[in-house]
DNA sequence: ATCCCCTTACG
DNA sequence: GCGTAAGGGGATC
């Protein structure tokens, strides 16, 4: 590089936009529930510039107040952008904080755009001699690429790649930086309304510069074209002028490059520090420490211990130690003080660590008496498949030390696989040694099929991470990435995409297997000791030991168990469903006077609302489509058959597709059973979800569809299914948890709530309270529960807008303390950031000081209805750790198979079915102690439906 | 094959 | 109005 002075220039919100986006999926939320993550990724791409480069001279330039010039030549420009997130309009005051203490200046003029800025300083610094980099990933900036002006552009996966004049020569296929505009406004760019030529895109338009060089020059020879494309562009010449001007970046802005202010100089660091500290990015201010002092290397220690000579290994040291390379530990081990760096991602390749497979015989020997050794574990299986009910162990890996770990490989022999495991049982069943994994229900499931239980304390890194932030998502890679800045091996890249040609773990070569095995259990290590200290911080310790962790082997044995399923009865059923739903469909073409897909909501949308003009101005979706959902076809039903008709078939397909003919495929055919999978940390709230196949949906509301619960059977003639169901449980929840005596006492003199309220409400005697008030106290009640409005209420009944809000009114004059109690939480979510549950279960709610008031409302409903619906999920989690107990310790044959939010289902043995019922109602009845007593409904049947 | 949209099933 | 899973259609790659 030559001694010519070096000038960046930033595009502040096109890194602030990058940055928020990179963490769209998985939004980082400090504890004050401000979402950090635009902050966090600018800072961190404006640190990794000034790594890299060491620039003289720095700016970050904003935008205000947007073009006025743009938006006076074309009122449209920019105007159908999506409104700024919530998430940036805060992240600019912190981030221009952050400037100002890095002594960096800021350059924004009223009325221009950063591009215009940029534009005019990058110019304006060429003529003093200094080389200029914009650094911005927007294509625009290629205009003003010259000899001594360039593009910075991140790119995607890291790094950055510059652009001089033979890069945007061949990016844009053009003889001069200058035709980029003339490329921008030919095809248009949709992101900032430029309208560009109708029917010209990115081909059309490098066609045209080879051939005419500009914009004004096609335009004069527009005689030369032919066809629709003549037509198009003759039509609209002064769009394409207009186009041109729109794209084009000014360079006459009233700014002043002054070469002193633009040197870099020495931050105010404790200011700096003051304020990461208030955001709590721990990490980056490491990052921003090392940036700036003048020793930021450190040196790769060393991770390897002894070897074996009886083993197999696999060691890696860092590639280079060349800058933006780091090593994942200090000396001292300590995984906290990891330097991050977001586009130079710590991989296994970059990162020193000791990874070994383990051959047979007497290499497993000294391998197992060594783990029986330890008192606590990470381990993690390999498999044939995600299904753990026919996946067969492939290996395991082991690790108890960061950064080092051992492969076992099985044999696929059957007998040698359990000669294997009957080796490592003594761990596996050994109390004393803990057991550290990444959603242990996969292995603990894997595991029993051998015949081996998992006991002794259990840690389980996604449940962990579940209760620290429920609303994130936790699988492994996003886990490193987000705690350890680490990117591990993905499964695709050994087993290739799934589909046709996907691989087994068992066709991957050992040496790869090791590799990503270990570091699956290396990580699952280290996530582990990070999440120990921030469960004690959000004080869900107890949480996590005495609900989540206990409820994990709880499931495990439900969806082992399984449940019988008739299907002989679902396959008549199917039948039956498919002569009507064939009848059905032939009174519709009919109607319709054509034959069309009724079950597209596209196609039927176009013949009820364009062809039989059912209604004068029918309902568009947000994509524009016709609305034909049950609530609008609803009111059309009375007057028109055909609506009547398709609402008909819509039900009968759904309920053949969805359950009549899904169910019987997703019999396992090794037990004869359906094995739903529960998933113990998607649900936001605490609750738990079914899949594969969703046995919390079956349906019952309809006579019709609840037909389908008469396939759930028990075992056999011996068994009889038991149904257990909290009544009213949310309700509950709220009198009690707002100590609202009216509807406690309610409830403590078992009146029917709704007729109560009812009564109250309407001021009516009780046993004079007419079916449509007890309907309407009902709705309320509800309604109450999810944060309602008058709006809402006067959809879900007969009542009008203002009738809604009388009755709302009426309602909380009735019930003071409920309403208190809304606001309590509302208050409370404003305070701290989240809301909580009985046992300490958080929801954090990012959204609750936003000045968006459809966000805000949102965010407040959440934090009423989060602590209700999740106090009812701690509560039915409770019950079932402990029937499960008192059925284990009691070797009762009979079992606990499903669970649907406030319902238990069993498959009892006939003898037992008294103590049972004796028992799931105590313990049901007792597992949380409120002001308000619980109480369950027990229904006894040969099906599902009978149970009810 | 994969993603998004719309609709509908449950608590 | 809250919380989920899943099917089919249709666009896109």
């Amino acid at each position: 590089m030559s001694d010519q002075k070096r000038l960046f220039l930033v595009d502040a919100y096109a890194l602030i936009f990058r940055g928020y986006y990179a963490f769209i999926k998985n939004p980082r939320i400090n504890s004050k529930g401000i979402d950090t993550s635009a902050i966090l990724g600018f800072t961190n791409s404006l640190l990794d510039v000034i790594k890299r480069e060491r620039p003289d001279h720095l700016a970050v330039c904003f935008d205000k107040g947007g073009s006025a010039d743009r938006v006076e030549m074309f009122e449209a420009y920019k105007a159908n952008r999506d409104a700024t997130p919530e998430a940036i309009k805060v992240a600019v005051p912190y981030i221009e904080q952050i400037l100002r203490a890095m002594h960096i200046p800021i350059m924004v003029k009223e009325g221009f755009e950063a591009d215009d800025v940029i534009g005019t300083l990058s110019k304006q610094a060429e003529k003093e001699g200094y080389k200029t980099f914009m650094v911005t990933p927007d294509k625009d900036f290629a205009q003003l690429v010259s000899e001594n002006i360039f593009m910075y552009r991140p790119v995607f996966g890291g790094g950055y790649e510059t652009w001089g004049i033979e890069e945007v020569k061949a990016k844009f296929e053009v003889d001069d930086p200058l035709q980029v505009i003339d490329f921008l406004g030919m095809m248009g760019d949709s992101s900032d309304n430029i309208p560009g030529l109708p029917g010209v895109g990115e081909k059309t338009a490098k066609k045209f510069l080879a051939q005419y060089g500009s914009m004004e020059n096609l335009l004069a020879n527009t005689h030369e074209l032919k066809g629709k494309m003549k037509e198009n562009i003759e039509a609209n010449k002064e769009l394409g002028i207009l186009s041109k001007k729109l794209a084009t970046i000014m360079l006459d802005v009233p700014v002043e490059f002054d070469a002193k202010d633009f040197e870099m100089s020495e931050p105010d660091i404790e200011g700096v520090k003051n304020i990461f500290q208030e955001l709590e990015f721990r990490r980056l201010t490491d990052n921003f420490l090392k940036t700036f002092s003048a020793e930021e290397q450190s040196s790769p220690s060393e991770n390897t211990s002894a070897v074996s000579s009886s083993v197999q290994q696999t060691v890696k040291k860092p590639t280079s130690a060349g800058a933006g390379q780091f090593s994942l530990f200090d000396a001292q081990g300590n995984s906290d003080a990891i330097i991050t760096n977001q586009d130079a991602r710590i991989t296994a390749a970059t990162n020193s660590h000791f990874y070994q497979s383990i051959a047979s015989g007497m290499a497993t020997k000294l391998f197992i008496q060594n783990l029986m050794k330890q008192t606590s574990v990470c381990f993690d299986t390999e498999t044939t498949g995600i299904d753990p009910i026919t996946a067969e162990l492939v290996g395991i890996a082991f690790s108890w030390e960061a950064g080092k770990g051992f492969y076992l490989p099985f044999p696929e022999n059957k007998d040698e696989a359990q000669e294997l495991i009957e080796q490592l049982r003594p761990f596996f069943e050994s109390e004393t040694i803990q057991k550290i994994g990444q959603n242990l229900k996969y292995d603990i499931k894997v595991l029993r099929k051998y015949n081996v239980k998992v006991k002794g304390k259990l840690f389980d890194t996604m449940l962990a991470h579940y209760l620290i932030n429920p609303d994130m998502r936790h699988n492994m890679d996003v886990l490193a990435e987000t705690y350890l800045n680490y990117t591990p091996i993905s499964i695709e890249e050994l087993i290739g995409k799934k589909g046709k040609n996907q691989l087994s773990m068992r066709d991957v070569p050992l040496d790869k297997q090791t590799e990503y095995a270990v570091e699956d259990a290396d990580i699952t290590l280290q996530l582990k000791e990070h999440f120990e200290k921030e469960l004690g911080d959000a004080n869900t310790q107890k949480l996590f030991d005495d609900i989540e962790i206990p409820l994990l082997r709880v499931l495990a044995d439900m969806e082992l168990e399984g449940i019988n399923l008739d299907e002989s009865f679902l396959n008549s059923f199917s039948e039956e469903l498919d002569s009507e739903i064939k009848t059905l469909e032939a009174n519709i073409y009919k109607e319709a006077g054509e034959e069309f897909n009724i079950a597209s909501p596209k196609q039927l949308g176009d013949i009820l609302f364009d062809k039989l003009k059912l209604v004068d101005k029918p309902k568009k979706t947000k994509t524009g489509q016709y609305a034909t959902s049950e609530d609008i076809l609803s009111y059309l039903a009375k007057d028109h058959d055909i609506i009547q008709h398709i609402l008909e078939f819509r039900g009968l397909s759904k309920l053949k597709s969805t359950y009549v003919d899904a169910l019987p495929n997703q019999v396992e055919p090794t037990t004869g059973r359906v094995h739903t999978d529960y998933m113990q940390t998607v649900a936001a709230t605490g609750r738990l979800a079914s899949n594969n196949p969703n046995l919390q949906n079956i349906p019952i509301r309809t006579e019709r569809g609840r037909q389908v619960r008469k396939a759930f059977i028990p075992r056999d003639e011996n068994y009889t299914l038991l149904a257990a169901d909290y009544s009213q449980i949310e309700l509950r929840i709220i009198a009690a948890l707002s100590e609202e005596e009216t509807m406690i006492n309610a409830f403590k003199n078992g009146e029917d709530i709704h007729a109560s309220t009812a009564s109250k409400v309407f001021n009516v005697p009780l046993n004079a309270v007419t079916r449509e008030q007890r309907s309407n106290a009902k709705t309320v009640n509800f309604g109450i529960i999810y944060g309602v409005s008058a709006f809402g209420l006067s959809n879900q009944t007969d009542l009008s807008r203002s009738e809604a809000k009388e009755l709302i009114d009426t309602y909380y004059a009735t019930y003071p303390k409920l309403r208190n109690f809304i606001s309590e939480q509302v208050d409370f979510a404003r305070d701290n950031g989240y809301v909580q549950t009985v046992l300490g279960r958080r929801r954090y709610l990012k959204d609750i000081n936003s000045r968006n008031a459809v966000v805000r409302g949102a965010a407040e409903r959440n934090a009423v209805n989060a602590p209700i619906q999740g106090s009812a999920a701690d509560i039915i989690k409770i019950a079932m750790i402990n029937i499960h107990k008192k059925l284990e310790e009691g070797n009762y044959k009979t079992k606990m198979l499903l669970q649907v939010h406030d319902e238990l289902v069993f498959d009892v043995y006939k003898p037992e079915l008294e103590s049972i019922k004796t028992l799931v109602k105590t313990e049901m009845e007792n597992a949380y102690k409120l002001k308000v007593p619980l109480d369950v409904d027990l229904d006894i049947g040969d099906n599902w439906l009978e149970a009810h």
